[in-house]
Parts: structure tokens; C-alpha cells; sequence
DNA sequence: CGCCAAAATACAATCGATTGTATTTTAATA
DNA sequence: TATTAAAATACAATCGATTGTATTTTGGCG
């Protein structure tokens, strides 16, 4: 017995023609007279064909599929930059497959050979935490697919990368906490395997030495940035033998953990500790004092990768042209930092 | 000239065997010599072969592949859900593709389109609040794709679902602000064409009933639930003739957008209105007042569902027999409903 | 009516892997 | 050594759509 599903070549048989009529019909094709394409396709209708892609795709050596890899998913940033991939990739008629990291370097490994067998024609990646060693990404490169990191990319030269300004935006927050009269500023960073934590890093004590306030180690605690890590590493900052009044965290998640347990014991928020964090979820607005924090459009940094990767993909000599697009962020002033009066 | 892709033929080539045995010894059939084995895998690894999975699936008419159709991906419940889904799935094998709806009825037949063309096995679908019409999931029905509702179903006869029982836990709510003293009890409700939503308000109706306290018509507001709606339509009901001292919202963000405004106009919560959402949004536990909600796990939800789709699937018998699972749901109390002291 | 270009359609190879059947090789036994 | 069953491998069709080339059909014109 056969399967019940209909073919080209069942409805080619049923109207005395040839599949490859068929197909061109269906492709709208002009080598088909238009009498031939209006019998062809109300068939087509009438018994409910649906294209068999794997067969075309396999034909053609092109999918119109994009990968996509994200450390998780429920992030606020990462949805939104999903969104902005979905929309970017739907207008040039491209399908995408959205897989989730969860912070595995092996599960990124596996996933990118997944894609690769399912021959995408392009991958977006935002990498996970664990990542120290390219040899996946390097692997795309020999097959001919193009990618582009956004968001959370690697150190590797021959790459396109839509990220923002780490660097300028983290000096930006500390910066605001130091006006904002805070002088033992605390950072929580995360993994130092990732350009984005590394560079965060840097900035806050590049604002530090702006101005003139002293760096201490003991007062950077790099961790996992989860809700649990901020209320670890609060905790050892206060057990610390001196005062700490501002808090810059490298992103929000951590930051809410930090406020939640300094509320819990009583710790006032800006008064005795002005915090910033960093990403913008949903979350921090919502939270008892608003978190400060900055503010980056995911939505927007995952439209332009994906232009960018459609553009390497349909132009071939693109291939080999590595861009790296910073995208602006602001930042957002809210409660949880603003210690003085606004003057008009 | 040809595309440097490595097929199993160039393998067979080189090695001067025919390309059968190197597609039997790559899947390690018991057909070819553990000598010609190790000849071949050692090949394959050297010029990086990566099996073509649209040819393979092709032949096999078998994808390890399962469709994921969810309003959005952001919602905490849906990402949940989509990371017990992506467990089961990945336990047995298979990948998923995940694909949003936004809430629109016209992306989700585009997206089940989309899944049939690419021959997935089976699909798992939460539908959109604009869903009204289910000619597409006949569609699936008809091309004997298997699929499974989770949260979000709908009324047609022959399907499974994975459910939680939203009378019961809509009743639960409601009847928690009867006993913290409320009487008059506003209800946020959504689109009447999801059953879930129909459900929560029956469920809230019947407590109402149970304990006499009569039903008004303009307490109930159906809206698409968004954040805004929160704002908007908790100033109709507060422009009512009459004091309302609770609030039951059909999901949490609605929840949220209702305690922001109060919050801003001074009412006080829950000493003025009580309030109770539905889904444990992780803003709401963030949120000052913590807010009282329907814990329904996402992660559960989504694995049971998986395994129901998977074993239809790998069962043709099962392929007719139509299951509801209901899961069960615990009411959360938080600081946001709870006006009375709790005893010992 | 016959010729011819253009239009329409048919033929057949192809994408890469799988798999039932046929053939060859191996090795064990008489 | 000859025989033979079992093991290993080769052959060839197939999945369904696409596409370059070949063939047929159409219709216009002298």
C-alpha cells in the first residue's frame, strides 16, 4: 500500500500530463499555459496537496530555513530579538527553527549539527555561557553556511556581529551611580569566557578610574547571573569591611535577586545602595524600586542580524565581508539609583 | 561544478565500495564488517561528512520532527511549557521546531502549512485568541499528522489535549477572595472563543453563586488581556455606582496592569481590592504586591503533552483514541488578596 | 495547404540517502 | 579440495520535486 499522501505525479496522472507540467504549474511557472495551470491547480486543490518540501528543498540545495540559537528563550531580550528575527526572515520569505543553548556548550555543539544536517541556509547565534572552544562555528564556516552572532558573541576574527557597545554603556551605569553620590560601587559580572561580560567589566572600572575612585578587587563577583547569584553575592559584598552604596550588575536577572534579599533584611534601595542593572526585562520595571538599568532593543539587534545574514546569504561575494554592527542602547533611570533631586 | 558538499557516495567513491554499505555502516547496521566500519567512519569523520537529513527524511518519510505552535514565546508559562516539551522530545530523539502565532488566527494556518511541508510527525499546538475556525487542525486530522491541544484548546470532538481544570481553579480564586472578605468581585476575562477563558469565568461565576453573593454583569470585562487592559478596564470598573473589593484576573499580566494603575492612583492593595491572577508570571512574585495567582507548571503541561504526541505517533492504534489529561493546578497566595491575619 | 517559429508539454536526470534483493566473498565442514 | 551456509557487499529502485533538453502542438502567414 502506498502512502495517502498525494504528489505531483498522482495529480499529473490524473490529468493525463506530465509531472513536470505539474510542478511548473504549481510554481506559477510561464512555460504553463494559463488553461493547463487553472486545471492543474483546482486538482490540487480538490485533493488537498500540500508541497512535499524536503523533496524540493532536497532538489534545490536551498531551504529558505534559518537557525537560530539562544541561550534560553524566557529571557525578555532574547524573545524580543526572536521576534525581530521572525520578522525580518517572514518579509524575505524565510521559515525559522528558534533552539535553546540552556548555557550548554554541548547542547550548542549539537544543536549546530542539527541545523547542518537540516541544511539551513543560515545561522543567528547568541552563544552560552560555557562556550570557550569555536570549533562548531568553525565547522559552519568549511560547509559554506553563513552566520552572525548577536548579542552574546565570540572573540573570532572572520565573523559578522550585530552587538552593542558593552563597553560604553557599562561605564554609562557606573558613571550614573557615581553622580548619583554612590563611592564603593560593587559589580556583579558574569562568565569572563563572554566578550559582552568581559567588556562590561571593563567599563565600570574604566568609569572608576575616570573619577578618580579607587578599584577593589574583593567588590567584583563574577557568577552565573541567576536570580540565586544575587542574594550569594550580595551577601558577601556586605560582609565585606566596608560600606558599599552603589551596585552595578551586568544584568537584570542577578540585580533583582540582590534587591529582593536586601529588601528582605531591610537594606533601603537607592538610599543605602543605588543599583543598576542591565538588560531591561520585563521584570525590572515592575519590581519595588524600579530598577535602573539599560535599556537594548532586542527586537531591533535581531531584525539587523538577520538582514545582514539574508543579505550574506543571497550575495555570494558578502560571504566574506565581516561587518559588525553596534547598536545603540540608553539608559533607563528608574527609582532603584536616584538618590538626588532632579533640577529642572 | 559541484557544491563541496560530501555526499556518501564521494565516501564510497574514494574507498572503492558501494554507497549502500556506507549508508549501513554510518547508521551501524549489522550487514557490514566491523573492519569496513571503522574504514568508513574514519572517512567520514576526515572529510566531515554531516548526513543530509532532507534526503534521508525524504526516503524514510519520517522526520523526528515535531511542530510547536504557541501564541508567544515570551509568556513565562509558553517558554516553560516549550522546555518540557523540548525534554520529552529530545529524550526520545526528536526535534522540534517552534513557531509563534502572535495571537493571530491567519499565522497559525500559515504555520501549519509550513509544518506539513515539512513532513513533521506530529504537532503540539496552543491555539491564538483569534481562533475561531478549525479547518486547519482538520487539515492535520486528514493528513493523519497527530496532534495534542495544551493549555489553550479548543471545543472539537476528536482530539487529545493536555489541560488543567480552569472551572475548578477559576472556582478556587474566586472563593479565596470570598474568604479574605471580598463581595464585590470584579472578573477580567478574555476571548470568549477559548475555552479556557470561557471556563475561568463559569468557574468564577459558580463560587459566586455557591456563596450567594450575586452576579453582576458589568463586574466582568472581556478583553485580550494584554498589560494595557489591566489599566483600562480597572478604571470602568472603578467608574461603577458601586465599591469593588476584589479582582479575578483570567491571566496575570492583565493583573499586573490593573495593581500599576491602583498603585499610581493610591488604592490600596489588598486593603481596598484583593486581587488574584492566573498563570505565575515570574513578574508575579516580583511585583509589590506580591501577587496571589493559579501556579499551572508549564514544564509539566508541555512533557505530558509531548509523550501523549509522541506515543500516537509511535502507535497507529493510539492515532484514533482522543485522551484529556487534566493537570492539576495549586492557588498561590501572595500579599496581593491576603487582608486577613492567618491563624495557627 | 504547407511551413515555421513560438508556445506548450513531455522526457529523463538529478538531489542524497535508504533498503529489498542479488551477488560475491569468506570460512567452516565433510 | 569441494561444498555450502553465512557473512559481506553490490545493485538498483525509490522517496517527491525540479529543471535542462527534447518533442509535440499551435496558430499565423505566405
Amino acid at each position: 500500500m502506498h502512502t495517502n499522501e498525494v504528489t505531483i505525479h498522482d495529480i499529473a496522472e490524473i490529468l493525463g500530463i506530465n509531472s513536470s507540467t505539474v510542478s511548473r504549474a504549481l510554481n506559477n511557472s510561464p512555460r504553463v499555459a494559463q488553461k493547463t495551470k487553472d486545471k492543474i491547480l483546482k486538482k490540487a486543490n480538490e485533493l488537498g496537496y500540500q508541497r512535499n518540501d524536503l523533496a524540493s528543498n532536497l532538489r534545490k540545495s536551498k531551504t529558505f530555513t534559518l537557525g537560530v540559537i539562544v541561550p534560553r528563550i524566557s529571557r525578555h531580550f532574547f524573545s524580543s530579538a526572536i521576534a525581530g528575527i521572525e520578522e525580518a526572515a517572514f518579509k524575505e520569505g524565510y521559515n525559522v527553527i528558534i533552539c535553546q543553548s540552556l548555557e550548554s556548550l554541548e547542547r550548542e555543539q549539537s544543536i549546530i549539527n542539527t541545523l547542518v544536517a537540516n541544511r539551513v541556509d543560515g545561522v543567528l547565534i547568541s552563544i552560552s555561557m560555557e562556550t570557550e572552544n569555536y570549533k562548531h562555528f568553525k565547522g559552519l564556516e568549511q560547509r559554506n553556511i553563513p552566520f552572525v552572532f548577536f548579542d552574546r558573541h565570540c572573540n573570532i576574527s572572520k565573523t559578522s556581529k550585530v552587538v552593542i557597545d558593552d563597553f560604553e554603556a557599562a561605564y554609562r551605569a557606573t558613571e550614573h551611580l557615581i553622580q548619583q553620590k554612590s563611592t564603593e560601587i560593587a559589580h556583579f559580572s558574569g562568565p569572563q569566557n563572554l566578550e559582552i561580560y568581559k567588556n562590561r567589566f571593563k567599563g565600570y572600572k574604566a568609569a572608576l578610574e575616570n573619577y578618580k575612585i579607587p578599584f577593589r578587587e574583593e567588590l567584583v563577583i563574577a557568577s552565573s547571573l541567576m536570580e540565586d547569584d544575587g542574594a550569594k553575592n550580595i551577601k558577601k559584598i556586605l560582609s565585606l569591611p566596608f560600606q558599599v552604596d552603589g551596585l552595578f550588575c551586568a544584568n537584570d536577572v542577578v540585580a533583582i535577586g540582590a534587591i529582593q534579599y536586601l529588601k528582605k533584611i531591610g537594606i533601603k534601595i537607592p538610599e543605602d545602595i543605588a543599583i543598576v542593572g542591565f538588560s531591561n526585562e520585563t521584570t525590572s520595571s515592575v519590581i519595588d524600586p524600579a530598577l535602573t538599568t539599560i535599556h537594548q532593543s532586542g527586537f531591533k539587534i535581531g531584525q539587523i542580524a538577520t538582514n545582514l545574514l539574508l543579505d550574506k546569504i543571497s550575495n555570494d561575494d558578502k560571504k566574506q565581508i565581516h561587518e559588525t554592527i553596534i547598536v545603540k542602547t540608553n539608559l533607563i533611570e528608574r527609582k532603584s539609583s536616584l538618590r538626588i533631586e532632579k533640577h529642572e
